[in-house]
DNA sequence: GCAAGGTC
């Protein structure tokens, strides 16, 4: 082993025999993430140009400062290497990154081409896996390269235009409204965020209670009260209940027309994602989702846990699981379950269906009492293992009954629930499933007299304002970030000051400032068609790039549209820039 | 001073 000029990066040197070259002469090293970044030449730096011109300019790539000693390794050990294998994640940003390190180590040695680079497929590190990856290679991948160009550009061109527009123009035309100490970003990630919390917070605010009516029934058998509920929920309109109650009112008795007892299960876990971490760690601890990525990251660099920043939700056939479960035998909390679970209770984890291609699930690696951990990385650890002794479980087991009365033309309905069998819940406190109250033994058909029936009324009530397991959910679900990086979009709009943390008892909850507010109305009312605050052009645009790799569409040609779209949009806003102006003075006004 | 992506 020798070092190498950045602290963080060993060079390897060993022999190994691949099956397609022989014996070789093998220098293994790393890198640590990208390697090279996008920007503007110099003449189209910050105030050098209009911000407009950004769409047509020429586009570099910069090794920053904190990366030259990465390219520099790279470059040392390529010289004089007759081939290059890349064993980066098996995903976009991996192979683009592959690419990186294709064009670091040309800059000593220009033998290397994607001629004679190879690149291993592999998404863990068991042995048998990474040897068969060594056996096994294959080339980099085109298509993934050109789409991760495309977002980098598309983003850098979006970006740094509008945020220049943005920061410029309102701070200029707000002078002593606006804190002209602030930068006013616009990304494609950012705002869809923004957008959300934006949304939420109008709903609240112009939410109008509706009144609502519902029947209720009440039988008393067995000395038991059970109380029924109505099929239809609730009316909204108060003749059409009351005409409906005085029908059934004339019926003393309800008669059983279904009555069933079937087995019903409450499912473990699937296997641990870093968004179902996040989520999670936000909603049972109050934890942030960057607090709990962070702690996360503390324990995979500490060798407590595997790799946090995971999208699948499946374990790859040869991992050796039970092995990991006897590791968590000895805790003094958890220790008796995981000893359980290796005596026979062990069960298969469920398989979902994602897949990144290049992490398993978040795991518990080695064993820890939590002495010299953080309280967040305690908590997160506790968590991790305790959601994975889950995942190796067997579901909970229950029996649930459901009766249906018929009370003249109206159905009404109660169930209840026996919790037969705990199993994963015993490990997993944060899920609830609780037995109800046993049901009196009604019988098909008969004729059951009715202790109470009313006519109830109720108010709907408001949404309630957005927590971070839901954002965090939302941009999953819109495909708004990656895994790594959705709680960086969350920090940065709180960094920026469009939204603002408010504390609950329920936990945190996000608002918009009024800058916030005030961007996403003015930017909506600018546009028609098209909308930088909701989460579609970034959709279409992950669209795109799914083509390029797909190979349906070449980089340049979505290049070329995108450009053209966001050049149009920006010729919008920056014609109409009195209507951000007009929106910030009218949310501010509204507010006093 | 700008994005979003990777990561110790």
């Amino acid at each position: 082993m020798r070092q190498s000029g950045n602290k963080y990066i060993k060079n390897w040197d060993f022999t190994f025999q691949f099956a397609e070259h022989g014996q070789c002469n093998v220098t293994m090293t790393a890198v640590v993430g990208h390697i090279t970044s996008l920007d503007f030449p110099a003449q189209f730096g910050w105030g050098k140009c209009n911000p407009g011109q950004l769409f047509g300019a020429p586009i570099v790539e910069k090794v920053p400062d904190d990366k030259r000693s990465v390219a520099q390794n790279i470059a040392n050990e390529a010289r004089g290497a007759a081939k290059l294998m890349i064993w980066t994640d098996c995903d976009r940003e991996g192979e683009y990154i592959g690419w990186e390190i294709l064009q670091a180590a040309r800059q000593s040695n220009t033998a290397l081409t994607e001629e004679n680079t190879w690149r291993a497929q592999f998404s863990h590190l068991e042995t048998q896996h990474v040897c068969h990856a060594a056996a096994h290679p294959v080339r980099l991948d085109r298509g993934a390269i050109d789409a991760v160009r495309a977002r980098m550009e598309v983003d850098l061109r979006t970006g740094a235009s509008f945020s220049r527009f943005l920061t410029e123009g309102m701070k200029r035309r707000l002078r002593g409204e606006l804190n002209q100490e602030a930068t006013l970003s616009y990304g494609l990630c950012q705002f869809p965020t923004l957008g959300f919390v934006c949304d939420r917070y109008t709903r609240v605010r112009l939410f109008v209670p509706e009144p609502f009516w519902y029947l209720e029934l009440e039988t008393r058998k067995e000395r038991v009260k059970t109380v029924l509920s109505w099929a239809r929920t609730r009316v909204f309109d108060r003749l059409v209940a009351t005409v409906i109650f005085r029908q059934c009112m004339q019926l003393l008795f309800a008669t059983v027309t279904h009555v069933a007892t079937a087995p019903t299960s409450k499912w473990r876990p699937l296997p641990l994602t870093t968004v179902e971490l996040q989520k999670n760690c936000a909603r049972y601890f109050k934890m942030s989702g960057k607090a709990a990525l962070d702690a996360a990251e503390q324990l995979y660099l500490k060798g407590f846990v595997s790799y946090p920043r995971t999208e699948t939700d499946s374990f790859p056939r040869a991992m050796d699981l039970r092995k990991l479960v006897q590791r968590q035998t000895q805790s003094a909390v958890w220790g008796a379950y995981a000893t359980e679970l290796g005596n026979g209770k062990f069960s298969d984890p469920r398989v979902g269906k994602h897949d990144d291609k290049a992490h398993p699930p978040i795991h518990p690696v080695v064993f820890t009492d939590g002495s010299g951990l953080s309280a967040s990385e305690k908590k997160v650890y506790e968590y991790i293992v305790r959601h994975f002794l889950a995942c190796c479980s067997q579901d909970a087991k229950g029996s649930q009954t459901t009766v249906t009365l018929q009370w003249g033309p109206e159905k009404f309905s109660a169930s209840g629930l026996t919790v037969l069998e705990r199993n994963f819940l015993d490990v997993f406190p944060y899920v609830k499933w609780a037995s109800s109250k046993v049901l009196p033994q009604f019988v098909h058909g008969e004729e059951v007299a009715l202790s109470r029936a009313e006519l109830k009324s109720g108010v709907t009530a408001p949404p309630q304002h957005m927590t971070e397991p839901e954002l965090i959910a939302l941009m999953d679900a819109n495909g708004i970030g990656t895994d790594a990086t959705i709680a960086d979009h969350i920090e940065k709009v709180l960094a920026r000051e469009y939204v603002v943390k408010v504390a609950a008892r329920s936990g945190a909850l996000f608002v918009p400032s009024e800058l916030g507010m005030a961007l996403v109305k003015g930017f909506d009312a600018m546009l028609e068609g098209v909308s930088l605050t909701k989460p579609f052009l970034r959709k279409e645009l992950e669209c795109d790039l799914g083509a390029v790799v797909a190979g349906r569409k070449t980089k340049d040609a979505v290049l070329a549209t995108t450009v053209e779209k966001f050049r149009a949009v920006f010729a919008v806003c920056a014609s109409k820039q009195a209507m951000l102006v007009a929106s910030y003075r009218e949310v501010i006004k509204e507010n006093q």
